[in-house]
RNA sequence: GCCGAAGUAGCACAGUGGUAGUGCAACUGAUUUGUAAUCAGUAGGUCACCAGUUCAAAUCCGGUCUUCGGCACCA
């Protein structure tokens, strides 16, 4: 006689076991049919899940967030039954739910194609009509591993084998389809309603790019065509933010075969550029930052004794000289360490901070590169901070407040931190680690940050807190960063005198706020989709006449708003005032500026905001005044 | 680097073996314009690059480079 206990607290008892699907249907028809799973006891469970004993269940429906899971990954089976029957000999590996759909990775050698998508998908469709049911059984390791070794599924049975033997193996039939999987699915193929293969890529076998490649598919799944249209919308908005698009329309930036992964800024890019590294720099300066300037070539032993040489070799431009090699530097910190080791440091130095805007080349992967986001040459907002272990906490903190701040500043406050601890490759004593980490994580808890932990991602020489901002299509782009590093000073040689008179090695902090430059400016583009705000905007305002007779008052209005220190071009063309308009409007410039017979009468200019709101006419004083307002407040 | 796709005029794209096209931009002329496209005309391409098949290649085959989407990487 079990007693099923609901969400809402009511109880209701039952003469006998029954299934999920009973409960609801016990509720009402309507909710029996919307079933696609259920929660017994806070654990996922098939609807069919035989409920035998007191317990707490809710029905999961396509309304709850776990249901579209379910349907996300039930879709996934979908797609391998489908591929399978296309395809016999491609064999199943992994098919996991992810944000806004799942992917399925398949073995298979003659790999597929974009056709091949459109046939699979269809053949999905096909096995959505037929409403086939999906049933869960049991099996026992070693029939399992054997059933799927027959089948010629090795993969399947390469991930059955990394399975605790102690745990019990589920399997899904659909038809003649049976995969191993934990579970929960919807009970039948009909109730997959809303989906649509996306992309085929390539992916590596467990994630190692020592394996073989697999051939994965994407795919996104909904609970209804309405909100997969809507996604596929999304999407197609997101595609118009992208910063390789705005760069071109809005003649910021271009990039050629000749200089892979290194940008070429035009003015309006470069204005930009500058105000973000103008602006970075005032930031140093009112946080005790000294700024340097270090070289850009830098001997091969400097970067033998950092390590640098023996780990990143391959990624390090090079070049040599008179029976001398250098490498084009990679990173700041090993130059910073020079400039602290010139001369006798004390205690009372300390902390001393080191800011530079160095030019850093990096020679990743051709397959990484990425518009301006990621790129072979760019510029930090980069800093070292040399201190005490004691004052570690305090820098740490001081930081975080300061990178929010400017976050806040260029309009982001959306920001995912990540705190990734110690590899198994590291250098430092595991109880100095202990210390480094709680630093990090008591920094980030005492400001009362949510933060996700990368176990095992942290540097070699240290742990880190990562700040990532996402792009218009969702995907992460690490910027602000902060890395503790007991290492590198040792290694090479960075010495203080403390208070007893024993000479110590200072701790290092890694830290930047916006990272690269040029990733930042991308990321600036793609949040204001061009839109940029006042203070940032390259061109602040355009002054446009009305006709040729207004063209020296027109010109002597931008004379004078330059004087003023604003940003400003004029369009004295012979077109039509509508053309104009049109024209900046689509440039997305935060003012346009009409000069007609109007305004010249009166020695006014008539302000048309961004958006197409009109200010009506106003003094160059006024206006000047209006700008400066805006962009202290922004 | 690996898997897949793509590269045609400044930009967006069409063209799948037989004279390289459309729209916007550009240029010239007319129009002197009041808040998101005035009209007419002109010019512009080694079809990414290299090699090949063919009477004939933007189109088919091979290679290279770059870009795009992922994977791996990211000091």
């Amino acid at each position: 006689m079990p007693i099923i206990t609901l969400p809402d607290g009511t109880q209701k008892t039952f003469e006998q076991a029954l299934s999920v699907f009973e409960v609801a249907k016990s509720i009402g028809t309507g909710l029996a049919k919307a079933t696609l799973a259920g929660k017994v006891n806070g654990e996922l469970v098939d609807a069919s899940y035989l409920l035998e004993s007191d317990a707490n269940v809710a029905i999961i429906t396509a309304q709850d967030e776990e249901g579209l899971e379910v349907i996300r990954h039930s879709t996934a089976h979908l797609l391998a039954q489908a591929t399978q029957m296309l395809y016999p000999e491609a064999q199943v590996t992994i098919g996991p739910v992810i944000d806004k759909g799942f992917f399925y990775d398949f073995a298979y050698k003659d790999g597929f194609s974009e056709a091949d998508l459109a046939k699979i998908e269809k053949n999905m469709k096909k096995l959505v009509k037929q409403n086939l049911k999906i049933e869960r059984s049991e099996m026992s390791r070693d029939q399992a591993i054997a059933f799927f070794k027959a089948k010629g599924e090795h993969y399947k049975a390469e991930i059955i084998e990394s399975i605790p033997a102690d745990q019990p193996l589920s399997l899904y039939q659909q038809g003649d389809f049976i995969d191993l999987c934990r579970g929960p699915h919807v009970p039948s193929t009909s109730r997959l309603k809303a989906f649509k293969l996306m992309k085929l890529a390539g992916a590596y076998w467990r994630g190692n790019s020592n394996n073989e490649m697999l051939q994965r598919i994407y795919g996104t799944a909904w609970a209804s065509k309405e909100d997969l249209e809507a996604h596929l919308h999304r999407l197609e908005e997101a595609e118009k933010r992208d910063h390789r698009k705005i760069g071109k329309v809005q003649d910021l930036f271009h990039m050629q075969e000749e200089a892979p992964g290194m940008i070429f800024w035009h003015e309006k890019g470069w204005t930009l550029y500058q105000i973000v590294e103008q602006y970075m720099r005032t930031v140093f300066n009112d946080n005790g930052y000294k700024e340097v300037h270090t070289p850009q070539l830098i001997d091969r032993s400097l970067w033998e004794k950092s390590g640098h040489w023996d780990k990143f070799g391959d990624n390090m431009f090079t070049t040599s000289s008179e029976n001398r090699d250098y490498a084009v530097k990679p990173m700041n910190c090993p130059a910073h360490i020079q400039i602290f080791n010139q001369g006798l440091k004390s205690y009372r130095d300390l902390p001393l901070r080191l800011a530079e805007f160095g030019s850093c080349h990096r020679n990743e992967p051709s397959g990484t590169l990425h518009g301006i986001m990621r790129v072979r040459n760019f510029v930090q907002d980069d800093g070292h901070i040399f201190c005490t272990e004691n004052q570690v906490q305090s820098e740490v903190s001081n930081f975080i407040d300061l990178t929010f701040d400017v976050y806040k500043h260029f309009g982001f406050d959306k920001v995912a931190i990540k705190l990734s601890t110690r590899p198994d490759n590291r250098v430092g004593s595991d109880e100095v680690w202990d210390r480094a980490e709680a630093a990090l994580a008591e920094a980030l808890d005492a400001k009362g940050i949510e933060w996700d932990l990368q176990a095992g991602e942290g540097a070699f020489y240290g742990p880190k807190i990562e700040f990532v901002l996402k792009d218009c299509l969702d995907r992460e782009w690490q910027c602000g960063t902060l890395q503790v590093d007991f290492s590198m000073p040792e290694r090479l040689d960075a010495h203080y005198i403390a208070e007893d008179s024993s000479k110590q090695t200072p701790v290092m902090l890694h830290r930047a706020i916006v990272g690269s430059l040029e990733r930042f400016v991308g990321i600036l583009i793609e949040h204001y989709e061009g839109a940029l705000p006042a203070w940032l905007a390259p061109i602040q305002a355009v002054v446009v006449n009305i006709s040729e007779k207004q063209l020296d008052f027109a010109q002597a209005v931008s004379v004078k708003l330059k004087k003023q220190g604003l940003r400003v071009i004029s369009d004295l063309r012979n077109e039509k005032i509508g053309f104009k308009i049109r024209e900046h409007s689509m440039q997305r410039f935060p003012y346009i500026l009409v000069v007609g017979k109007r305004e010249m009468e009166n020695n006014e200019i008539s302000v048309r905001k961004r958006g197409g709101e009109d200010l009506g006419s106003m003094s160059v004083a006024a206006f000047v005044e209006l700008v400066n307002k805006a962009t202290t407040e922004e």
